[in-house]
RNA sequence: GGAGAGAUGGCCGAGCGGUUGAAGGCGCUCCCCUGCUAAGGGAGUAUGGGGUCAACACUCCAUCGAGGGUUCGAAUCCCUCUCUCUCCGCCA
């Protein structure tokens, strides 16, 4: 959420920020709405002044032992007016208050313009693509022959878009979570966090799944609603939800691996073949709480995090800045890391990097106290994939090919993999 | 699932219909005192929002788990819900 300061006292600033994003914002809208805000709050707390002014005089001359039945008198005609201002009020509040929550983050200034991924610009590549000298399969071809993976057996349990892994490979899978989590830790600085893997309307809507994008979630039936996690930054972020941190405590670091649910609704037909787009997948998620004037750089150290991990298993990936048009509804700016996939001959995103500045925090209530003003302020939310497992094992699956269909194991994940170097 | 007890500011904890945004304590900030330290004395210390204002500031409203209700007036009374704790049952 932006701060109803904006809404107020710049509409065409925040207007002309959310121009870059290719979203017209109903300017008259909003001003008619807020005048209307002002007049009736102002005669609101008029009446709400005048009653409780009334009140205390009862209270006086009941214990004088005056006569109050004038001053009850007075209290009944402004009933009516009070409520009738209250019931109005809390109507344009509701109507205010639904309108900025489903406006998206503005754009950082360093963001560049454009509507769709086409736009994004490439910062920077690592790493030499893989020549095989071969015609390199895709992790389909190379797991489901071999027994490794298994779609039919996932439809058969659930449905479309699941998949079966089985033994070495899904030890592999096990392996690179443990690295992850192990080398996040270890090397930067991060706190591992076991979390609920089903959350509240509340804990999503502090992210800013809810209200825009309910029809991405898997909900539960549960009253009041449960819903599957899309991704770990939903409870982990949520951690901070109504804290107070102390300047001291900060920046806040955490780790966390989850399955994360997602319906892909609107992705009919896309990328259905293989484990690329799945309704289930496992991540491992980076969170960071900052104060503001870090965030910029937690970012790119975060990034630089994300990125270790890809440089460990040496697998070749670019850094993409996405346009502001092609950044998720929260986020402020976004680094997208794409991994070389040899099976498709292309990069495909294996890692989302954003830094939300108080967007989420502004949701959430989550603050630090700043030692400058000695008050709480909203603090500033980042995260990352460090990585998204399930594509790091594509990766991994089609980047360590041989030239007989088998998959060398990367050498940093040996010591997960009890013997096995090759499957 | 059954029975009971709770939910108050950064923390602990009083208050159970009226100048209570909330006693007292702890913590924190500033000042005084003090060879140092410890102890002591004084003052201050919630959050969100509105209005006036260049600003300092002033003022109003809301908030004692959440939402309703009763009342001129609710932290206090009533209802519903959520959560926590204790005991019993069940259980990985």
């Amino acid at each position: 959420m932006l701060d109803p300061k904006y809404f107020r006292q710049a509409l065409s600033v925040l207007a002309a920020g959310l121009t870059k994003r290719g979203i017209t914002l109903d300017q008259e809208r909003f001003r008619a709405l807020e005048t209307a805000r002002k007049a009736c709050q102002i005669e609101t707390e008029q009446w709400q002044s005048q009653r409780n002014g009334l009140a205390k005089q009862v209270g006086i001359a009941k214990a004088r032992g005056d006569n109050v039945s004038d001053l009850l008198q007075q209290s009944a005609q402004l009933a009516e007016s009070l409520t009738a201002a209250e019931l109005k009020l809390t109507a344009l509040l509701t109507e205010l208050h639904t309108l900025q929550a489903s406006i998206p983050n503005i754009p950082d200034e360093s963001v560049p313009l454009g509507r769709d991924e086409h736009a994004n610009i490439e910062i920077r590549q690592w790493g030499e693509l893989p020549n095989f000298g071969f015609m390199p399969r895709d992790h389909v071809d190379l797991g489901v022959s071999r027994q490794l993976i298994d779609f039919e057996s996932a439809v058969t349990l659930a449905s479309a878009r699941f998949v079966v892994l089985y033994g070495p490979m899904a030890r592999l899978q096990r392996a690179l979570t443990q690295f992850m989590l192990d080398f996040h830790s270890a090397q930067h600085g991060y706190t591992e966090v076991y979390v609920p893997n089903l959350v509240n309307g509340d804990s999503l809507f502090g992210t800013g799944q809810l209200p825009n994008m309910e029809e991405d979630l898997f909900k539960t039936h549960v009253e009041p609603a449960l819903y599957l996690i899309p991704t770990a930054e939903v409870p982990v972020t949520n951690l901070a939800r109504e804290c107070i941190f102390e300047a001291a405590q900060l920046p806040v670091k955490y780790v966390c691996h989850t399955p994360c649910f997602r319906s892909e609704a609107g992705s009919y037909g896309k990328d259905t073949r293989g484990m690329l787009r799945q309704h289930q997948f496992e991540k491992v998620e980076l969170v960071q709480f900052v104060a503001p004037e870090n965030s910029l750089a937690a970012h790119e150290a975060l990034t630089s995090h994300a990125e270790a991990i890809l440089q460990a298993l040496k697998l070749p990936y670019r850094v993409m800045l996405l346009c502001a048009g092609d950044m998720g509804f929260a986020a402020s700016k976004t680094y997208d890391l794409e991994v070389w996939l040899p099976g498709q001959q292309c990069y495909r995103e294996i890692s989302s990097c954003s830094m939300m500045k108080d967007f989420q925090a502004r949701r959430l209530k989550a603050r630090w106290r700043n030692p400058a003003t000695g008050k709480p302020e909203l603090l500033h939310t980042l995260n990352g994939s460090g990585l998204a497992v399930g594509r790091t094992l594509l990766a991994v699956i089609e980047n360590y090919q041989t030239a007989e269909g088998q998959i060398r194991v990367p050498d940093v994940l040996l010591p997960y993999m009890n013997g096995i170097t090759i499957l």
